[in-house]
Parts: C-alpha cells; structure tokens; sequence
DNA sequence: CGAAGGTTGACTCG
DNA sequence: CGAGTCAACCTTCG
C-alpha cells in the first residue's frame, strides 16, 4: 500500500478491539484509520407510535446498550491513539461518501449474513469495486463460516443440531491464537466535510430518559463483556457442570446463565474467544457436560442458527418459508397479542415474564419458552411473527438468526414438532419458585398474595383478595383464556394443520389456509366456542 | 420400511 | 426425585 493510504474500519457488530480481523487489518500498513460507526435511523429513530419507548426496530433498553458499547469502543480505541468517528444517515450512503470524501483505499468490515445487512453490504461493495477500493470482510461473528458448512452439505443448510456438528467439526481457528489485543491504531486524517460527532445519548437521539425502573441492568460494552466473561468462567466446577436445560428460569437477581448473550449480539465478545476460555476450561476438569447441554454447546447452538438463517430465504416468515410448517394462525388476535405483550393475560408467571423483558430487555431462556408457547401453540395461538416482533424490539440480546430460529422451533413450526408438549403457565414455574418470589418482584400487585394462590390468583377467595389488596378483575385481571380448554383446542388445530402439511407435503396455499381455519372454526364444540365468547365478551 | 432419536412437558406413582 | 405413562410429532439412518 503506497505512503497516505487511509483505510476505513466500518463498525457494525463487532464493538470490539480484541479478536477483531477486521479492525487489524485495517490498521496495518495504513498511514490513516478511519474508525466509523453509522447511527442507522433504520434502528435508531424514535417512533411514538410504538408499543414501548424506541424506535420502530428496538426498544430503549438495547438502542441504550448499544450505546453504551460505542463509548466503550470509543473509549478503548482512545487508548490506541485513535477514537470512534460516529456519522448519521443511511449507512449505504454515508460509507460510500467517507469513502469518496476520505480518499480511502481499503474497506474493512465484519461480515454479516442477515439479509438487511447483506442488501447494504452488496451497495457498498458495488461502489468499492467500481471505485478499485480493497474491501476485506472477514467472518468473525460466528464460530464457523454458515457459507462453508452449506456447501458443505451440498448446499443445503442441515436441520438438525445433530448434523450441523458433524458437518462442523472443529473450527477452523482453533489451533492458532486469536489475536487479542492491538499495540496501536494508526491516527485518522483530516475528516474533511464529513459531518463527525461523539457517541450520542439517549436523549440527544430524541428519547426521553426511562424511569428507573425500567432499566436493563445490564451495561453493554467491551470491557464490560470481558468482566462478565472472567466472572462466569471463574467457578470451573459450574462451567463444567452447566446443562442448560437445569437452569432455574425465575432466578433473577443472580441468573442462571452467563448472560452473555448480548455482547455476543453486538460483537463486544468474540464468541471465538468465549469458545477458547470454555475448551481451557474442560481441559483442567476431570469431566464436562456436552453439546447440547454444555456452555459450549449454547455457542453452538447460536451457529446453528446463524447457518439454516442464512441457508433458507424468508427464514422469517412463514410464507414462503420451505422449512416452516404452514399453520392457521388466528388472524383476530390483537386483542390476545396486546395482552401478552403489556403482560396482561392474568397469568402471573407469564406476565412477570413479559415485565421482566420489557424492564430488563432479558429473561431467561426458559422462561423465553413459556411465553413464546403460550402466545402460539400453547394457548392463544398467535401468529410466531408478531411474537418474533416483540421479542425483536424488546430483548437486548435480540439477534435475528436466533430469534427467528426459536419462534420457529417453539411454535413447532420447524425443528421442533412434538406440540403436544406444552408448558403449562401454571406448574412450570411453581416447580422452581413454589413461593412465587419472581411473580412478587416483577408484578407488586400480587406481591401480598398468598403462595398458594399466586400461579392461579383468580382462584383465590374474595377475602384471601381483600387481604392481599389484589381483587381479580380490578387490580389484576382474570385470565384471558382457560388454560385446560385453550391448549386442547390448539392441540386439535396443530394435528388438523399438521395433517394438511402432510397431505399437500408443505405445498399449503392461502386459500388451504383459509379453508382450514373455517372448518376448525366449523368443527369447535358449540359449548367450547360458546365459552370462548363468553370469555372474550367478560 | 421400521426403528431410533430428538437441548429443556405434565402428570402420577413409588 | 426418578421412572413410567400419556399420545405421538418429526427427521435421520440402516
């Protein structure tokens, strides 16, 4: 590279200095590094008329997290001489302006195989191209290259966890070490008429500050990704013991996973790096659990997705989607949406879920199920996409492979098929919390309700209510549905749906869709529809 | 074609 | 608290 070239390090995910390909190859060689991060109005412009605080793709809770990681990331890149160029607008647009503007001659960035990010990045690449600008991509969000194990498997994305491990192997990396740190950055030039500022606020993007309470305890960031990590891998004993299905769901003030999971979205943890740390673990234990259970196993589980997302167009949606089971989904459900979302089904374990990811933009993975089951094929039987939608804004950790991949699997729309397992918003969080603690902390309404009534306080007598100051209807409501009535009925409709996907071997029409929602609604038991009515009138 | 296996269901029984 | 039962799905593999 001649004497004056300047490279542009494009920050995206990967808000990070360690194990970061990207960002190293860019600051070798070149006389001047830019450092950018775009604020995408995309995910980043308030919209009041969302169901909660932030913008139309995220909740306050994680635009805040994220940055918070670009202050850190400005931070840390200061100490290597360099800063964060933060600039505002249409990345597509604003890159290939640097770009011109900057002189530059080479373009890193990690790279992304969400489909937003795909479409972008091809603008981009098009115009480096044209422009005779190296661009350099590396994979480095995953543990493997979701292209590599597709072709693989002779272009098809394996289904099964099973498969994609036999595919995978090891990964590629494991035997050379990462490159954890960067001695220094090269300083950025002259930013000509590119209009630069600091890392915004919450307040300076248009939002207004959230009450106390509402949030996340979780602070994004690098160097807070680190803390945790070395936190979570001290104890070798629980590293090694971990099996992701024991974990206790309604644990809260000490959580029974890592919570890693977010500064694995953003990138301010390199999911190599954690992969690292787990395997020395293993190494200095006599035994470990395995995939799937194991921590590693949860790494694994995020390739998994990342690979059938990136394999399967429309992953999604359920149109379209060769992989997803074709389901009536109620279409009059706003009401029963509206619910769940605000936390208001009158199933205290269900709605303390739905507080805790409204307040925290968390919950634990357990608990992801329970509610995720009850919208869809449990109870109300939602559509998985609106619930997906909620999750999407709300979860700090929300990350699209991931998420789409678990509304399809817990809908038993793909992956997972056996519907007649339903978790019951009742019992399973009674065999943890039989006291009801984490009901109590997130929905003080019930916080006086006595331990026998508070997974069914509907069925408390008026005085037991009086007593506790909580009256069913008036302070808390009764339950949206019945939960014995509502889960056969989705049963029934899953086996009907599951038939026809059968028959027509995935071939489904909307209009086979509408014929079969008319003849579940045909063949309801009068006095169950009548029930329904009754319920949905009181 | 049949058998086996699938990250994490609820319930009852001993 | 572990095993068996319930009712029974799918995909994968031989």
């Amino acid at each position: 590279m001649s004497a004056g070239s300047s490279s542009l390090m494009w920050f995206r995910k990967g808000l990070r200095i360690h194990d970061n390909p990207a960002l190293e190859h860019a600051s070798k060689g070149s006389n001047f590094l830019y450092p950018v991060f775009v604020i995408d109005p995309h995910y980043m412009k308030p919209d009041p008329t969302a169901p909660s605080p932030g913008s139309f793709k995220a909740g306050l809770n994680r635009i805040r997290f994220l940055l918070q990681s670009l202050v850190d990331l400005d931070s840390n890149l200061k100490k290597l001489g360099s800063r964060l160029l933060v600039l505002k607008g249409d990345p597509s647009e604003v890159i290939i302006r640097c770009l011109k503007e900057w002189d530059v001659k080479r373009l890193c960035f990690e790279y992304d195989t969400e489909p937003y990010y795909q479409a972008l990045d091809a603008k981009v690449k098009g115009f480096a191209s044209t422009a005779g600008i190296e661009v350099f991509s590396p994979v480095s969000h995953t543990l493997f290259n979701p292209a590599e194990i597709i072709q693989k498997n002779g272009g098809r994305p394996p289904l099964s966890y099973q498969s994609f491990l036999k595919l995978a192997g090891e990964p590629s990396w494991i035997s050379s070490p990462l490159s954890m740190t960067i001695s220094s950055l090269p300083p950025f030039g002259n930013v000509m008429n590119c209009e630069i500022s600091e890392v915004p606020t919450v307040e300076e993007l248009g939002y207004e500050e959230a009450q106390q309470d509402e949030i996340s305890p979780f602070r994004g960031g690098e160097s807070e990704a680190l803390k945790r990590l070395r936190q979570s891998i001290e104890n070798k004993e629980w590293v090694a013991n971990f099996e992701k299905p024991k974990g206790d769901p309604s644990a809260f003030l000490k959580p029974a996973t890592t919570v890693l999971s977010p500064y694995l979205k953003f990138g301010c943890l390199s999911s190599r790096y954690f992969y690292t740390c787990l395997q020395d673990v293993h190494k200095n234990v006599k035994r470990h659990t395995l995939p799937p259970v194991s921590l590693a196993g949860q790494l694994l589980w995020r390739d998994f997705f990342y690979t059938v997302a990136f394999g399967t167009p429309k992953f999604d949606q359920m149109r379209g989607n060769k992989i997803c089971k074709q389901i009536p989904w109620n279409d009059d459900d706003d009401e029963l949406l509206a619910a769940w979302r605000e936390g208001r089904t009158g199933y205290p374990w269900i709605d303390a879920i739905m507080i805790q990811l409204r307040k925290w933009g968390w919950m634990h993975h357990l608990a992801r199920h329970c509610v995720a089951c009850f919208l869809t094929r449990g109870d109300l039987f939602v559509h998985w996409e609106k619930g997906r939608d909620v999750f999407e804004r709300l979860l700090i950790d929300s990350d699209w492979a991931i998420n789409n991949g678990n509304w399809l699997w817990l809908s038993c729309s793909s992956f997972f098929y056996q519907y007649n397992r339903i978790y019951s918003p009742i019992s399973f969080g009674k065999k943890y919390d039989p006291n009801g603690d984490y009901i109590r902390y997130f929905l003080p309404v019930l916080k006086d309700m006595p331990k026998e009534y508070i997974y069914e306080p509907w069925t408390a007598p008026l005085s037991i209510q009086n007593t506790a100051k909580c009256i069913i209807g008036r302070d808390y409501p009764k339950p949206v549905v019945y939960h014995d009535s509502a889960s056969k009925e989705c049963k029934r409709k899953m086996a009907e749906a599951y038939a026809l996907n059968k028959k027509l071997t995935g071939l489904v029409s909307e209009d086979d869709l509408i014929n079969l929602r008319r003849k579940l609604e045909e063949d309801q038991k009068p006095e169950v529809k009548n029930k329904r009515q009754r319920k949905l009138m009181g």
